[in-house]
RNA sequence: GGGGUGUUAGCUCAGCUGGUUCAGAGCACCUGCCUUACAAGCAGGGGGUCACUGGUUCGAAUCCAGUACGCCCCA
């Protein structure tokens, strides 16, 4: 049989998917024999393709569910999308647009319509892709944020919120688009740099002035046109400028009404004049500002951007117009002391590119003090951990200081609030509009009422609000609360996110999870970092440094993507990502591919004896240790190290040493012993490796021998940590270095690796290398190996341990290179000598220094001097 | 402005509660090889004042303080 030459990734990629689908590999349900072990993805939004950052994340879920599922747990992946209100509802408003329908020609009904026809058009694009990198998620389990079953949680949980006292109504400062007369979320708020004008303006005090020209105070602001919505001038209290006039009154020019002047730690004293006018209706921070000191609030403003009768002067003038002729007219009154430029941001509407009004408006809100302190609590003590642990302090800071959540959006997409308004304005919160309607029948003792006078809230809920349920929901946990799956499944295992929605998501999910099943909703927090270019650059659409994942999986191969995302991304750390890393993958890849033809070109003699026991038992330990050391990596979830782990066991442990010992010669058979234990290393090598390369591993499972179709790798027994036999370790690391040691003197001296050497070893232990010697041979390509105790002259050495290696050169020697070269060597011995003996001799050293540190230092001098009287008689025998 | 976190080879990073010849790995680089598994490869090699300054200690990449620069979160 002929073998490609090359792993051809496609059609193998294909036909294992199609196999594991089809034999239901992926597909999980409750088994009480079993432990299970679940993953819950992180919804990706509807809208979305395939980015670099879904495709190092669902790699490590993967990883981390393959593995599980070989160890013989029920692993169950739970795939699914959120609707995404605010990118959807964009979405379909730019394609009805195409299409000539302007969003405010239909009615909601009519707009939900075309978005669910878009939505189930686009919105299983992202899943599909997902199937290319191989993630083996539970497809039948797939589920949808917007769906009827986690629609009617999302509505149960609101309304018992609600009940609870922990959702209410309140006015929050929303951004405003004048020109679009809507909300928009602060994603869409484009912020511009920009040169601002800072005017400073005369406030003078009320009452009889003082003492000549003190009588008035200079308030700095880019918004001159508000002063009539002011309610106070803040300073700060350690302002000495300022400190005496605290609490007396200030007339706000033109308009002559009088504010109180106030101290607040807001207030920085150089900025500006040090001086703030207080606009509560117009500005986030003066709100906040006003409400620590119970001020009113006066809105002057319209919604399109005018300002109303509030505002008493320009009524009726656009807020711009406003500006300019408010400026005149203090200019003329002699108000305006000072006009200066800074830079500033001015935050613009994506939709429209108006600038953002900062508007108060009626929102509904979720408390979250109650909620937040279990949720912190489990991550502090642990019971959550998060990977890596540095991220709990961020954690920690955010709930400590954590704000009431706003969950109403101006929206249409998304699940509508469940608030219904009467006629007499007051409202009800209920499931549905019956149960709406018989409350609030009760509350205005009125029977008459009917669903016509009802009004539903028009808003429609953020959709973190579906997320933060995702754990729960997607096991049916509120529909039917003591289901078999929701028992066995939760709490799920780990997550694996994006340190950016820590809060957002995360946080929540912990909060919900104590709050309706009173337990944490996953063990593990597993934070990837974010995916950048090269040059550490964010990737993203519009710098169009970001690859295809598609592109690179046609490339690459889906298992060289895999590994080339996860070569350099230690948890938490971003990672810089580099097209080479996949060909990295891809090289792997082949070198495995190659093992795989290697072993199987072998015919098999079986009258031939084993000659390999030593290197078949040197594997083995090997493999234990290697095993051993990822398995800690997987604990701690460094993922990128346990791949390096298996990348240097495989490339280095078990291509370049294992093979190269065990091989035949051309064309020679091998025998039945080495051929079956290299077998079995081959397919526990294949093993450690499926988790992160799925599809090449299934492929060589198969090829390696006849099975039947349900013996497939993905559910292959994982392998268990052996005994490591440390001492033939140790000793053929030596071996190692010897093999080394001689192909460095081939390489100097350009001794072709066909023309077989002598080697004379000077040791006072020859019996050290029995069963070593054959492998050093072979390696090193040797002729012949001699033992004695004393140095070889015309011959270049080298030292390992306590031993001297010398090949004979036959006059072929530079004396004074090779001189130069064992002197310099020696010079470094003795200067380690020293530095071991001048610690030993330092009292303080031994007395206080732990005995085994003490004996390792002994140790050191011991062999310090050993190589030294080596070197010295090598040098001695080069005159 | 507040908080967090980092600075180790050309690049990306390991290095746990101070103590092996401790200064490491992968990639990149240099040299020599198309040696019938693999040039997507093999063999070998060079490369770092562990950001800076001071302190604790018999001993510091590791602990402490300060400085510089970077990144993240919140305002």
């Amino acid at each position: 049989m002929s073998i490609a030459k090359t792993y051809n990734p496609k059609e193998t990629e294909e036909k294992w998917y199609k196999t594991w689908m089809e034999n239901g590999f992926f597909r999980s349900k409750p088994n009480p024999r079993k432990q299970p072990y679940t993953v819950v993805i992180p919804p990706p939004n509807v809208t979305g393709v395939l980015h670099m950052g879904h495709m190092l994340n669902n790699t490590i879920q993967d990883i981390l569910i393959r593995r599980a599922r070989m160890q013989g747990k029920e692993a169950c992946w739970v795939p699914g999308t959120d609707h995404a209100s605010i990118a959807t509802e964009a979405r379909v408003v730019a394609m009805l647009k195409e299409k000539g329908i302007a969003k405010t020609d239909l009615t909601r009904e009519e707009f939900l319509e075309y978005a669910w026809e878009w939505k189930d058009k686009y919105g299983g694009i992202i899943l599909e892709q997902l199937k290319k990198l191989g993630a083996s998620c539970d497809w039948d389990r797939t589920r949808f944020t917007m769906e009827p079953d986690l629609t009617d949680a999302v509505i149960k949980v609101f309304v018992d919120l609600y009940r609870k006292n922990k959702v209410y109504r309140g006015v929050r400062m929303v951004n405003w688009d004048p020109m679009g007369l809507t909300a928009i979320s602060d994603e869409e708020v484009i912020p511009k740099e920009t040169v601002a004008k800072m005017y400073h303006l005369r406030y003078f005090l009320e009452g009889p002035s003082q003492t000549m020209g003190s009588d008035y105070i200079t308030v700095a602001t880019s918004r001159p046109e508000t002063i009539m919505a002011d309610v106070a001038v803040a300073v700060n209290p350690n302002d000495e400028r300022y400190k005496h006039l605290i609490g007396r009154n200030v007339m706000i020019p033109l308009l002559n009404r009088a504010i109180p002047i106030i101290a607040d730690e807001y207030v920085s004293v150089d900025f500006g004049t040090g001086c703030l006018k207080v606009t509560p209706a117009h500005d986030l921070n003066d709100y906040e500002l006003g409400q620590r000191h119970s001020l009113p609030v006066i809105d002057i403003l319209n919604d399109n951007g005018t300002l109303n009768e509030k505002a008493v002067l320009y009524v009726g003038q656009d807020r711009f117009a406003a500006r300019r002729n408010i400026v005149k007219d203090l200019q003329e009154a002699e108000l305006l002391a000072d006009v200066k430029e800074y830079p500033s941001i001015l935050q613009t509407s994506e939709r429209t590119g108006a600038v953002i009004e900062p508007k108060l408006s009626m929102q509904w809100w979720v408390k979250m003090d109650a909620m937040a302190k279990p949720a912190l609590d489990a991550v502090m003590n642990d019971d959550i951990k998060l990977h890596p642990p540095k991220f709990k302090n961020m954690y920690r800071s955010w709930m400590e200081n954590v704000r009431d959540w706003c969950i109403s959006r101006q929206l249409w997409w998304g699940q509508r609030i469940p608030a219904y308004y009467l006629p007499d304005g007051s409202f009800v919160v209920a499931e549905n509009l019956q149960e709406a309607l018989d409350m609030a029948r009760t509350q205005t003792e009125n029977p008459d009422l009917t669903e016509a006078d009802l009004r539903q809230d028009e808003d429609v809920l953020d959709t973190w609000f579906s997320s933060w349920l995702w754990p729960i929901s997607v096991f049916d946990g509120f529909k039917d609360p003591d289901n078999k799956d929701i028992n066995y499944y939760y709490p799920t295992n780990d997550l694996v996110t994006a340190p950016e929605i820590l809060f957002f998501w995360v946080a929540r999910m912990i909060m919900a999870g104590y709050e309706y099943r009173k337990e944490m909703p996953f063990k593990n927090v597993y934070l990837t970092g974010i995916v950048r270019d090269a040059q550490g650059r964010k990737m993203s659409k519009s710098l169009g440094n970001s690859p295809d994942p598609l592109d690179l999986i046609e490339k690459y191969g889906a298992d060289g993507v895999r590994t080339g995302m996860l070569y350099s991304s230690p948890a938490g750390n971003d990672l810089l990502f580099d097209e080479k890393l996949c060909e990295q993958g891809r090289n792997f890849s082949n070198k495995i591919w190659n093992a795989f033809r290697l072993i199987s070109s072998w015919e098999i003699n079986n009258e031939l004896e084993n000659p390999n026991e030593t290197a078949i038992a040197w594997f083995e330990a090997k493999f234990n240790l290697g095993l051993s050391q990822m398995e800690e990596h997987f604990e701690k979830f460094r993922m990128s190290d346990a791949l390096m782990t298996v990348y240097k066991l495989v490339w280095d442990d078990f291509c370049s040493s294992y093979l190269e010992m065990i091989k035949p010669a051309y064309q020679q058979p091998i025998d039945a012993a080495t051929l079956k234990a290299t077998h079995q290393f081959m397919e526990n090598v294949l093993k450690v490796l499926h988790p992160f390369m799925p599809f090449i591993t299934e492929e060589i499972w198969h090829e390696l021998k006849e099975r039947p179709i349900k013996d497939c790798l993905i559910v292959a027994p994982w392998p268990k940590v052996g005994k490591v036999d440390v001492i033939l370790l140790e000793k053929m690391d030596r071996v190692l270095d010897v093999v080394a040691g001689i192909r460095n003197i081939r390489n100097q001296k350009n001794i072709p690796n066909n023309k077989a050497l002598p080697l004379h070893v000077k040791t006072q232990s020859a019996h050290y290398y029995e069963g070593f010697e054959s492998i050093i041979t072979k390696l090193a390509n040797l002729e012949e190996v001699n033992y004695s105790e004393n140095s070889l002259e015309n011959a270049i050495s080298f030292v390992e341990g306590p031993d001297e290696f010398f090949v004979p050169m036959e006059g072929n020697i530079d004396l004074a290179a090779e001189k130069e070269r064992l002197e310099k060597e020696l010079e470094y011995a003795k200067g380690f000598l020293d530095a071991v003996s001048k610690k030993l001799s330092n009292e303080r050293f031994v007395n206080g220094a732990p005995a085994i540190v003490l004996e390792k230092e002994y140790q050191k001098k011991a062999d310090a001097e050993a190589k030294i009287k080596a070197l010295e008689q090598s040098l001695a025998a080069l005159v």
